[in-house]
DNA sequence: CATCTGATG
DNA sequence: CATCAGATG
C-alpha cells in the first residue's frame, strides 16, 4: 500500500495508547474516581507490531464515533487523529456536511477524503480519509437506497480487501426503533455477504452493540436497553458466523473493562462503566495478518474513544 | 424604607461604575479596540448620591436584562448584582422559571424573590428581588390578561411607590411583531396611568426602544430596525406626556455614548456600538428625590448592562 | 454572536 | 451530560 506523503516511524503506533489529547478544561472526566473502591481503572498496553507469523504490520486504520465532528476537533480531537499517522481514518457521527465541517479535516492535502453527511443535518453522518486513493469509495448499501438518507457507511476498496466503516443505526430509548434496526442489520449482513465473496472485508466503526456480556458493565441491568437487546447481540452473532471475526475479542478473549463508550450522565466514564460498541470485524482468512486490534481508551473528544487496527497485509 | 440584614456602607453604590465584573474568558469583549479610531471609549462618572437639596439615598434599585439568567450567573453576573447591594434587583429576560433558577438567586435569603416566567419555556419572563416584601406584588397588566402569557411584567407596591419592571415585546425582526407592540404600548401606559392615579410609579427594565438619536450610535440606518421606528419612539414619548420622566437624560441631556445594549455580533460592545433600551422611568412628583440614574456600562454578563437608580424617598 | 428548547444519544 | 438545529434576539 504505497502511500503519499507518508513517513512511518517504527514506533509511531505505540503513540496511541500512550498518549493523551488534552480535553478542554473543566469537562475532561479525568480518572479523579481511579482510587474509589468501585472504579476500574482503565489499562493501557502496549501495542503489537507484528503477526504472530513475525511480519510488521503495514497498515494502520483508525475509528472513531466523534459525537459530532466539530465539537470533537474543539476539543483538539483531530490532533490524536493526525498524530496516529494512520493510513486510513473513519470516523462517525461527525453530524456535519462537508460544507461545514472544520478545516482541520476538509482541507487535509496528505489524505483524500469522502464524506456521507445523511440528508437529514446534523445527524448520523459517516467521513473516510484514505492516505491512497481508494480503487472505488460507495456510500450506503448500493442494493438497499431505503437505508441510504441516514448517512451511515462509506465503502473504500483497495486492493487486497474491502473497508466498510459504518455507524449502525440506535435502536433508540424505548427500543423504538429496534424493528428497523433488525431490517438494517440483515440488510447490512447481506451486503458484507456480497463483498467478501469478491475481496477479504474490514469492518469497522460504531456497530452499537455489545456483543457479550464481558462487552459492558453493566450486563445484568441492560438487557433492554438499546445495544445489548438479545435481537442486536444475535444479530452480531450472525455476522460474525459468515466467516468474520471480531478481531478484539479474538485477541483477548478475558479482557475485561475494555470499553469504547462511556455515556457523559453521571460521571461513567471516570468510572470506567462503559460499553464496547466500536470494532475492526474482519474476514477470517486476514486473521493471519491481524496484529493488533487497540481500544484507545485514554483520548479524549467524545463519548466514544477511537480504535485502531493494526495489520501486515500480503 | 427599613431592610432586613441590609448593612449600607456609605460609598457603596460608587462602586457600580468603577468594579467590572470578570467575565469567563474569550467571550469577554474587553476594550480592546478602544484605541480603534472609530471606537468610542466607555466611559465611567462618579455616582451622585444626594439629591439636588442635599439629601442622601436611602434607595438603590438595579435593573438587567440579563440574556438567560443561568448564562448570566454562569458569567458570575450574580456576584455584581449582589455587591451593587440593592434594596431591589429587577431583571429581565431571565428565560427561566423559578425551578431552573440558579440557586445563587432562588436560595437568597435576604431577598424576597418574585417570579414572573411566562408560559413559553426559555422565553422572556423576568423576576424581581427586594429586601423588604412588597405590600403587593402583581404579574402582567392585571386589566390585560391577554398579555399576560409572556412574563413580561412585574408590579411591586411599597408604601410610597409603585414599582414596575418591564420587559417590552421586542417588534421582531422585519417588524414582525410591530403592530402587537403598539397594542403593547397602549395598554402598558393605560396601566402605568392608573397606578400613578395611586401612587408615584417607578418604571425600570428594558423598555426595547431608543428614545432619541443620540440614544443609538447608528440612529440613520436604523429607522426601520426595532426599537428605533417612529411608532416606537412616539409611545415612549406618548409614556413621558403622562408626568413621566426618563431619568438619566433629564440628568444627563447631552451625554452621547451612553448606551446600555450592544449586539453580541461584530464586536459592537468593544466599539461601543450600541442602543439605550434599559431605563428608570419616574413620576415627575419624584423627581425632586433623585439622586442619580446611572448606566453600568462595565458590567459584562449579557448584552445588556444594568442600570441604577438612587434616590432619597421622603 | 449569544441564549434558549427539543430531539437524539 | 453532551451534540446539533432552529427560534429568537
Amino acid at each position: 500500500m504505497p502511500k503519499k506523503g507518508s513517513k512511518r516511524n517504527s514506533d509511531g503506533s505505540n503513540e496511541n495508547s500512550k498518549k493523551k489529547v488534552k480535553a478542554n478544561n473543566k469537562k475532561d472526566p479525568e480518572l479523579k474516581e481511579a482510587g474509589d473502591s468501585n472504579a476500574e481503572v482503565v489499562k493501557t498496553y502496549p501495542v503489537k507490531e507484528y503477526t504472530s507469523d513475525g511480519r510488521k504490520f503495514n497498515l494502520k486504520i483508525v475509528s472513531w464515533n466523534v459525537a459530532g465532528l466539530r465539537a470533537c476537533v474543539k476539543k483538539s480531537g483531530h490532533e490524536w487523529m493526525f498524530e496516529s499517522d494512520a493510513d486510513i481514518i473513519c470516523l462517525q457521527e461527525i453530524k456535519c456536511d462537508a460544507k461545514n465541517a472544520p478545516v482541520e479535516i476538509k482541507d487535509r492535502t496528505d489524505y483524500s477524503v469522502h464524506w456521507n453527511p445523511g440528508e437529514k443535518a446534523g445527524h448520523n453522518g459517516v467521513c473516510l480519509l484514505s492516505k491512497t486513493e481508494p480503487l472505488s469509495v460507495k456510500f450506503g448499501i448500493p442494493e438497499k437506497p431505503e437505508h441510504s438518507a441516514e448517512g451511515r457507511t462509506i465503502t473504500a476498496e483497495y486492493d487486497k480487501f474491502y473497508l466498510v466503516t459504518c455507524y449502525v443505526p440506535n435502536s433508540g430509548r424505548g427500543l423504538v426503533r429496534l424493528e428497523y434496526r433488525k431490517t438494517w442489520d440483515e440488510d447490512f449482513r447481506a451486503y458484507l455477504k456480497s463483498l467478501d465473496e469478491k475481496k477479504p472485508v474490514i469492518l469497522c466503526g460504531d456497530l452499537n452493540v455489545a456483543h457479550e456480556e464481558i462487552d459492558l458493565k453493566n450486563p445484568k441491568t441492560n438487557k433492554k436497553t438499546a445495544g445489548f437487546t438479545l435481537q442486536e447481540r444475535d444479530e452480531f452473532k450472525a455476522l460474525l458466523k459468515q466467516d468474520l471475526i471480531d478481531t478484539f475479542r479474538k485477541l483477548y478473549p478475558d479482557r475485561e473493562g475494555a470499553y469504547s463508550f462511556w455515556t457523559y450522565m453521571g460521571g461513567a466514564r471516570a468510572k470506567n462503566v462503559g460499553w464496547r460498541l466500536d470494532y475492526f470485524v474482519m474476514s477470517q482468512r486476514l486473521e493471519k495478518d491481524l496484529c493488533d486490534s487497540v481500544i484507545n481508551a485514554d483520548v479524549m473528544g467524545s463519548d466514544h474513544c477511537p480504535v485502531t487496527l493494526l495489520a501486515a497485509l500480503e
